[in-house]
DNA sequence: AGTATTTTGTGAAAAATTTCACATTTCATT
DNA sequence: AATGAAATGTGAAATTTTTCACAAAATACT
């Protein structure tokens, strides 16, 4: 019921939503995300209704109590703070990635092991390895996102969770293990570009052979 | 049946055949790798009958044969020629990725519209982005990875798909619409956290009323 | 060689998820 | 106020995906 990807289409929902409020849309229906998002209308429904959010019948949904109640489902009625474990190619890009701030996600600081990274006194600060697990507490962070090489994830994800951390973003090609009271989403590119492979190959194949293929 | 989710288990399931390979096994069981990516052994057999791959009763299945038999299935077998348009923050960071090119994929260029990322002499070059089309003709390149703005992308998913682009991976926060015949895979990193967040939260709702929530 | 044990492969069952379909309500128009 | 059209909310149906369970095969052991 309530699945991943249910809330994942929530997600989709409210950017949507923002787009039409952008556009001056005031109401909308349940056709117009559906359209929007890719899926049938029946299925915003009923993903609404898991949630008790309820529109009118013929009036649709009012989009400004829509945004507010879907920001509320998803917890983003107030501001995360984030830490960045791994401050290279990956970390550092997603360190200066300002539009995380605007959804009211807040990267508070980086920490690496190198000290080349570190940087104390910039914008986002790029402190020691060793001061991580203080400023977690410090801080009462929850969420942080791994962006080191994958031998040294694991360890990292559990000195995280041992310092208070509760949900990780993990960007290392292995998928980490964690103890019940966290968890733990992972992203693999290597595997995303492996998989848009796959289906460009069934496409192809498609092209030559339309019978003996199925859909992607 | 042949559907995503049964795609990013057989790439899963790679991942975790070349560790066990590289621990020294030769054979391994349904339930190994059931363990090693959190399935039930079921599935790994049923997702593999699924492709015709079979192994012995109480033998298994032969490592390095079931690789192969991936490989080939994943359209791994061949190394794939993918460019990069838009060489910011994320790909940039992309392009210095070596791990790639271990796993058979081949970063060619770059594009970017600003001069001041042009690297024509670069190890993985950085062109002008009116340079893309003729590049994609030319080396017959089908994959791309669009890291530009998201107001940018759709016009970029567009130019490069009639250039003869058959697959992309868009970083940029938009669901890229493509015609028949190419395929776009959406990577959202805001999505991902929010959805984190949300899962962290029904986590706590959990610790502090065990009965009134449901598993995540 | 024969027996016991382990593991596959796969229909069938179960569970989860999506889609349908329609009664009900609300809004617009006359 | 009455009428008609449009959209929701939701059980029921359909579809998809996962898990079960067991016969058949392969190996190990005696
Ligand atoms: N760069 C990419 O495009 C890309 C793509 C896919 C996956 N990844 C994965 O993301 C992770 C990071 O990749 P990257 O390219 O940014 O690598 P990188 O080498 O540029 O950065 C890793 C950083 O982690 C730091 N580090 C190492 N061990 C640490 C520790 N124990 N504690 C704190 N910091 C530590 C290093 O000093 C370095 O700054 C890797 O696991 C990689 O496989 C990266
Ligand atoms: N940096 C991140 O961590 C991050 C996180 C999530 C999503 N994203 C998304 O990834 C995309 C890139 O982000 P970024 O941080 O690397 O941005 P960036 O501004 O650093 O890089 C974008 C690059 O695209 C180039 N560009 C713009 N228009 C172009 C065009 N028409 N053709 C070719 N090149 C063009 C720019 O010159 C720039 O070099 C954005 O859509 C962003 O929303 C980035």
């Amino acid at each position: 019921m309530k699945n991943r990807n249910c809330i994942i289409r929530l997600s989709r929902y409210k950017t949507a939503l923002y787009r039409l409020k952008a556009l001056g849309f005031v109401k909308v229906f349940s056709d117009n995300l559906a359209e929007a998002i890719g899926v049938m209308p029946s299925q915003v429904r009923k993903d609404f209704s898991l949630f008790g959010i309820s529109g009118k019948k013929r009036g649709g949904y009012h989009i400004d109590a829509l945004i507010e109640r879907l920001n509320e489902i998803l917890g983003k009625d107030k501001v995360h703070t984030v830490i960045i474990v791994g401050c290279g190619h990956i970390g550092s890009a997603l360190m200066k990635y300002r539009k995380f701030e605007d959804g009211g996600i807040k990267i508070a600081a980086g920490f690496d092991i190198d000290p080349a990274k570190h940087a104390q006194d910039a914008d986002i600060p790029v402190f020691p390895i060793d001061r991580v697990k203080p400023f977690i507490k410090e801080h009462n962070v929850e969420l942080a996102i791994i962006a080191v090489p994958d031998i040294a994830a694991q360890q990292v994800a559990d000195m995280l969770i041992s310092a208070g951390i509760k949900g990780i973003l993990n960007f290392a090609p292995i998928r980490l293990r964690c103890p019940e009271g966290s968890i733990a989403h992972n992203i693999n590119l290597e595997l995303e570009l492996e998989n848009l492979i796959y289906f460009v190959n069934v496409l192809k194949k498609k092209r030559v052979n339309p019978d003996e293929t199925e859909n992607a």
